[in-house]
DNA sequence: CATTTGCAAGAGCAGTGCTCTCGATATGGC
DNA sequence: GCCATATCGAGAGCACTGCTCTTGCAAATG
């Protein structure tokens, strides 16, 4: 190994060393995060960490796709785990909550409102799609199991637009059933976000994850899970 | 009118018209909402603001109880030009989606990730329930007509939670269709929240209206509306 | 050994929320 | 009408933020 990746290493080893005080510091101080606070974490000037991420702005995209990633791993190896396309299904979709209700802050960073000002990069949207793309494996291996029940095709203008991106993505699939799936995808992340952003205080508080698994069988049975 | 209530009546008016300040600060420049700029844009130095709002935070509250009752009012006008409970349902999900695109950071505001260590005050807890009040109420018209088809009981710890719920809010409907109606809802706000934050982006864009409007139905069907 | 390169530190700028003090003005009791 | 009181606005100031620029040091390169 040349001098030059021994450089690479040791500056790479500094990347995530930031990413992880900035995460530890998204989880207890909350979202509004400080680059200067993290540089004093870790003993350094504040103007060292812009040699390693050019604002905070890229900071943040950092931490955000290593969020995608953390909770499409936790819920990709939920999945692996479970036997029927359902039980993969329930297993995903507690997994990606369970994770959620641990990195609050790091949920409300990629599925809640974009923070102040924040325009997401094109390097987002590739990890973004993940948990996406896993439940559509799964409705799509129900689907060739036969065990999908047949369904009106899909009318209106937005179907045509679903046409192409089912072809690329989901090839197997029917649109209507893609389009279900989607729906069923923003039911389930609306039901973990809007628990843990509280809008179910001062009313279901006891067995939220009860609530939560009756959710996330509803939306199952939208995008076409039975069993 | 005594002087005191011109004096109160004075105050009000500045109130509002911060309010009506930090708004257009929040469509124009984003979530991060600067008490100095909203003085300067009203010709007073900063520290005059704190007459009014003890601060940052309070003004946030104030401008979060107004965007509840804003989307509130829309959602309830739409749907009582509506005729029957499905009618109804889509046009409060529709006048909720038109005025979250025409406010989207009034929505994220309020159906967001919570702003930066912001605890939501008891203030804001009342307005919040409106619009989950008056799905509730057009599911209870429905089922008192006896359209909405007969489900099991629910099952389950959280079904004892909301069984005290329901007494107080829902006192003609059956917990399951409160469980159904809840979930239901945050499917809407999820598809509203979704389309808005742009995680929709690189896939439907054309026809998002028909899309919602596919996912709304579902809803309705989930909260027992059929027609 | 000399030079180029990478990195860290510090000062500094413009901005923020918020507090405090100090005058000006208006209100209410006599 | 006069004076005590309450209310309000302005300004200075503190501690903090993101970010830039310059300087100096150390390591890799020739």
């Amino acid at each position: 190994m040349s001098a030059a990746n021994l450089r690479a290493r040791v500056r790479a080893e500094m990347t995530e060393e930031i990413k992880a005080v900035a995460k530890r510091h998204l989880a207890t101080e909350g979202a509004n995060l400080s680059l200067r606070a993290v540089a004093r974490d870790l003993g350094m000037a504040s103007s060292a960490v812009y040699r390693y991420f050019a604002s905070r702005d890229e900071l943040l995209t950092a931490l955000i796709i290593d969020a995608y990633d953390a909770v499409g791993d936790t819920a990709e190896q939920a999945a692996a785990a479970a036997g029927s396309p359902l039980q993969k299904w329930l297993a995903a979709g507690h997994a990606a909550r369970e994770w959620a209700l641990a990195n609050p802050h790091e949920w409300a960073l990629i599925y809640g409102s974009p923070v102040p000002g924040y325009a997401a990069p094109k390097d987002t949207v590739e990890p973004a799609t993940r948990v996406l793309l896993l439940l559509g494996a799964i409705v799509a291996e129900a689907y060739r199991a036969g065990t999908v029940a047949e369904r009106e095709p899909l009318t209106g203008r937005f179907a045509e637009e679903i046409v192409p991106l089912a072809a690329t993505y989901y090839p197997d699939l029917p649109p209507r059933l893609i389009a279900d799936t989607i729906a069923a995808f923003f039911q389930v992340c609306g039901a973990i976000s809007y628990e843990l952003f509280g809008q179910l205080n001062n009313g279901i508080v006891e067995d939220r994850r009860g609530f939560f698994d009756y959710q996330l069988r509803a939306a199952a049975k939208l995008a076409g899970l039975t069993g």
